[in-house]
DNA sequence: GACGGAAACCTAAAGGCTTTCGGTTGCCGC
DNA sequence: GCGGCAACCGAAAGCCTTTAGGTTTCCGTC
């Protein structure tokens, strides 16, 4: 057949086709990329770096759907919060991606701006350098382990059996509509107090230790 | 060769294996776990339920590592801090599994009472029914997200360039040594703490119903 | 305007994985 | 003692990933 006069493929489709493989099959594979592009299993190796540099383009595409400017808007704790929704809400685009998606990091350089973005925002809200990174992982595990539970949803709770755990049936039947939401609510906002009163501790930690001495922290 | 006058294999055995397979290699595969035990490949069938039936093993023996006796001791704060602790470590030991662990529910028996257990402890501490699995699904959450982090540490975070960030390279820098850890425990203080309050903003609107009527919140 | 190299697709094939089927041999209850 | 079941093996079907080499078209250069 040899080179066709317009390209069949280009990264773009192939990421767009792998996503919906993904959602609707739950499990990746490029000769199912290629029957949907019409195209033989082969040509996508053409364009790709194989089925780990698809998945690269998956993580990609989905951290694209995180709000960029969330991170400036209000306060920090406003700024991390909607970066932290924003986050948890591109993956929920894609729940059956997660797995594919989390188990290993972002490469792409948007991301990391993100990160750096976050890092600028968290010390000059006054933060000690130390603590930064902690606490944009802590918030991240919690984004993360939000996100997953989005994507088995269901099947996770409908286990209940009343006669041998009665207590368990009783809250799982009490529980709220949007209980994924709701938990996710819970943690986040419980995250945002305890990391803004961390702060005003290292705030106050450091008046006093100037107070006392000019010698800075951490020399 | 016909049937061996003593078992080459058992469920344990296959369970042990699929382990060490995945803390190895990364990747579970069933000729990997039969070359290990001196076996074919498909004599691994007759003992299991193909190869998800292998990860469901797997699972209830990372799950059987949680502490359950964790949950009744101490406060209501210590025992879900000791439980979460607990949990998390057990999935740590196995770093590499997570990912294949964690897209599915355990539905192991035992785990379950472990849940039941849980709500019957916030229930006596003075949780409403509603706010119950909430807070129990918020926690997991934050253990599984911080068990994730686990599964990727060292990874996740090399690709800081200092020319581009600048500032996430000295943040990365600058974090404590066991930031995985780390970033755990602050999430789970956080997390705690604000469920206590939870508890406490709860039992005041109580108190002030029954004074003002005597008919319950919940009907 | 011709032409050489690169690009884009193809066919083919190697090698791994999961799973099933039917065979062979030893064990155990009746 | 013997019939049936249990535990393993060999073989094979059908999926997957990935690579190699062939064929046609495009495009920049002379």
């Amino acid at each position: 057949m040899g080179r066709p006069r317009r390209p069949l493929l280009d990264r773009e489709r192939i990421t767009t086709t792998a996503l919906a493989v993904v959602d609707e099959l739950g499990d990746l594979s490029v000769p199912q990329i290629a029957k949907r592009l019409g195209v033989q299993t082969a040509s996508v190796y053409h364009h790709v770096d194989g089925r780990d540099g698809i998945i690269e383009l998956m993580r990609e595409r989905v951290a694209s759907g995180i709000d960029t400017e969330a991170l400036a808007r209000g306060t920090w704790e406003a700024g991390m919060a909607g970066w932290a929704r924003s986050y948890r809400a591109a993956f929920a685009a894609h729940p059956r991606a997660i797995p594919l998606l989390m188990t290993s990091p972002v490469r792409a350089p948007m991301v990391l701006l993100q990160y750096e973005r976050a890092v600028a925002r968290l010390l000059e809200a006054g933060f000690a350098l130390p603590d930064v990174m902690p606490v944009i992982i802590g918030l991240e595990n919690l984004v993360l382990g939000s996100a997953l539970d989005l994507a088995a949803p269901e099947a996770m709770w409908e286990v209940a059996d009343e006669t041998v755990t009665p207590l368990l049936a009783a809250a799982l039947g009490a529980a709220p509509e949007g209980r994924a939401d709701h938990a996710f609510e819970l943690a986040l906002a419980a995250y945002l107090a305890h990391v803004r009163d961390m702060l005003t501790d290292d705030q106050e930690a450091r008046q006093t230790a100037k107070l006392k001495s000019p010698v800075p922290r951490t020399p």
